[in-house]
DNA sequence: CCACGATCCTGCTAGC
DNA sequence: TGCTAGCAGGATCGTG
């Protein structure tokens, strides 16, 4: 789990420092040390990250853990072993690994003029662009499927199809689905817990992801489920056309 | 640029 | 009840 550096280096060069800033880039967790360090975590699938008491004992699939002055210890849990903690010596080393791999914050950096420039010319899946994390970063699987029936846009649609219209609705889709889902503290399915323990809500407001066959709370049509990208894809065949307009318009 | 499949792992569950 | 195949919130790599 530790891609670029080795486990003793990594222990030594952390030792003691102070933990000054925490902050999120897409799904990776930055932790700024003293020195320009950086401590960068991504839980992937099935990773928890939990503050435990000095001498608790740490839960089955621990493979990480931090011990603070005072006691605390933040744990890294993560059955399925997907899960990486990366070091980096400096921010600008830390700022190319990002950059390398992720978009547009759709929370902070995101425009409709941003997004427009950024859609042109790609021709591949709605669905598949929301989950490239080099288009926007961030958004997984769940909030894909959430955004794309809040914006009535088919999964299928080609990105560089949209409308100025269309677009519109997408981004204000981004940013609502995900605002609201860190109000409701995140969306538990198999296991995901916040640091204490605590499940999230968004699991309880889900309007696509996992309901095959429920009523669409739009039109009442049942929900699909299709294939994209080896992911399963949940959308309303009504609200959410290939071809573009949709019954909620106008 | 894009689609697809394989891959890294373990746990859960639907179906037999 | 017990077994097993298939699937799962992600990202990367190789092939075409």
């Amino acid at each position: 789990m530790l891609p670029n550096a080795a486990p003793e280096h990594l222990e030594a060069t952390v030792r003691g420092l102070t933990v000054q800033t925490v902050d999120r880039r897409g799904k990776y967790l930055l932790m700024g040390l003293e020195g320009d360090c950086w401590l960068v975590v991504h839980r992937k699938m099935s990773g928890n990250l939990l503050l435990h008491e000095a001498g608790d004992a740490p839960a089955p699939h621990t493979h990480f853990a931090l011990r603070f002055e005072g006691g605390a210890e933040l744990h890294f849990v993560d059955p399925r072993k997907f899960g990486r903690v990366y070091l980096f010596e400096s921010r600008a080393r830390l700022d190319a690994f990002l950059s390398d791999r992720l978009g547009l914050e759709p929370l902070a950096d995101l425009t409709a003029r941003r997004l427009t420039a950024h859609i042109r010319g790609r021709r591949g899946r709605l669905k598949s662009l929301l989950l490239n994390q080099r288009f926007l970063a961030g958004i997984g699987n769940i909030y894909a499927d959430e955004i794309l029936w809040e914006a009535r846009l088919h999964p299928e649609r080609a990105a560089d199809s949209l409308t100025p219209p269309e677009r519109v609705r997408l981004l204000h889709a981004a940013r609502g689905i995900l605002e609201a889902a860190i109000e409701r503290r995140g969306t538990t399915f198999a296991g995901y817990v916040d640091e204490t323990g605590a499940r999230g809500e968004n699991q309880q407001h889900l309007r696509a992801y996992g309901r095959t066959g429920l009523p669409c709370l739009r039109c009442g049509r049942p929900i699909q489920r299709i294939v994209i990208a080896q992911r399963g894809t949940w959308f309303c065949p009504r609200c959410q056309k290939r071809g573009g307009t949709s019954p909620g318009r106008r």
